[in-house]
DNA sequence: TAGTGGTCTAGACCACTGG
DNA sequence: CAGTGGTCTAGACCACTAA
């Protein structure tokens, strides 16, 4: 006559029972559950059988672990999350690699001038490189772009290889400096006469922009660059996985922006 | 004089060394590592610890477990990948109640007249809702919106809460059909005289069309929607995460480093 | 059936945190 | 310093898979 039946492993069973007991607001968010020790005696059960128990909830995102502390409750409910998955090999090197660019320009701008909103110091002159992607075969771009380096790191742009690998990607390899973050953008825009000629489109016609911007781990953005697609050449398609379990260990960090809605209010 | 030094645990030793032998092609993917029992007496250690060191080749996605059968070889390198995460809650909930809707028409159209590509017979009538976002105080909409709802589904739209909650939610609150997966589809589009019109905005001008397609678990499309835009008042941003950014992270870089096993200790 | 990984126990010592 | 979680051991039995 005992909790546990047959069927279910023990640490499934006490992971329910504390994660009902969170949902109850039994151990509010913020405070810490049970230390492993009385829990063990609370269920009759062996350290390692609650310390199991404790992981899934720490995978749930549901509470974290800090040794010489304890167990501290993160949230009250398992939010559900979907995930794209970007693998910067298969995707962004993908679309370099298939695609060929032919860069038009290269020049040093203060931040003031630029296209995109650079953060910082509107003086600081960024390294920019301007130019056209094409697909193999098509005679007619698929994008104009610009790319925006932080003047620590412009030496990149020197690179043999610049237009195979992404500049991000040049930028990690020779500093060491890795995107943690990239923010995107995406509107619909009006094309202007210079970018139409050059995307050989009639002046005025619809093109869509996706702006990124690459974040370091420190936070500091070192990189962004704009894509300006014609519209009839270029549809920007995700795919939204629901997460499941083991992955749900990455919730602990909130997204900051609501992805699904930003009026036409600004970004920093 | 051992393997293992002080200070690292020794289940890290460990994935690090099975890691470094599959990115050495010592064990190629689809191929079986050594057992559990094998792997104690290779490092002397005991059961937990080598199941410990697995645990963690399997949350970086290098292998795979199944009972009875062994430990799978799934990859020889840990991609990087980033990921964009959509907390259902927080994100497509925050964006329906901070937004209102209003239903101009609810009909039943057969999917080859429908505006968006709907799989299936052509002749299938779906349930189709047509209408307008508004964000609080903005008198012009921020979107005209249709949502396609598979007939066997169709009821979910006689809810009286239909306009505060997603309609997919519903469909899974009722039905208990969930969204597995969303795919999106963003392109830049020149408004029809009769959608700007509603959105007040003049014939042809420039709008961001998003097309959301849902996929249950069978793989079913149950609910399409198309939502357009005025180019003005709407940008999609997301942001785009590094995985792996936590504790498998320091794992993840040794593996990118050559050969020798000890020697560099690396901390951030 | 033999062998795999999955679960579980009852110990032990260590590293870290806070008072 | 006492108490927390982190690591580790040497056993044990079970559920599953393939031959």
């Amino acid at each position: 006559m005992s909790l546990f039946d047959a069927k279910r492993p023990r640490y499934h069973v006490v992971a329910d029972a504390l994660s009902q007991a969170i949902q109850q607001g039994r151990y509010p968010v913020g405070t810490l559950l049970p230390t492993e020790a009385e829990l063990c005696a609370q269920f009759g059960l062996s350290r390692q059988t609650i310390r199991e128990a404790i992981r899934l909830l720490v995978e749930l995102g549901l509470a974290s672990r800090r040794q010489g502390v304890g167990t501290r409750v993160e949230r009250r409910d398992v939010s559900q999350t979907y995930v794209q998955r970007l693998e910067a090999v298969a995707d962004i090197w993908q679309y370099v690699e298939e695609t060929s660019r032919k860069v038009l320009k290269v020049t040093d701008v203060p931040a003031s001038r630029a296209r995109v909103p650079l953060p910082g110091d509107p003086a600081r002159r960024w390294r920019m490189l301007e130019g056209l992607r094409f697909v193999a075969d098509e005679r007619r771009p698929i994008a104009w772009t610009q790319v925006y380096v932080a003047p620590e790191y412009a030496a990149v742009t020197d690179a043999k290889n610049r237009d195979r690998v992404p500049i991000f990607s040049l930028i990690e390899q020779r500093f060491g400096v890795k995107a943690s973050r990239i923010r995107q953008d995406i509107s619909a825009v009006s094309l202007g006469a210079d970018v139409a000629k050059l995307l050989r489109v009639p002046a005025r016609s619809v093109g869509l922009s996706v702006v990124r911007e690459y974040v370091s781990t420190q936070g500091e953005v070192f990189e962004m660059t704009i894509s300006i697609h014609p519209a009839d050449r270029y549809h920007y398609t995700m795919q939204l996985d629901l997460a499941y379990a083991s992955e749900s260990a990455f919730i602990a960090e909130r997204l900051t922006l609501p992805a699904g809605l930003r009026g036409s209010s600004s970004k920093k």
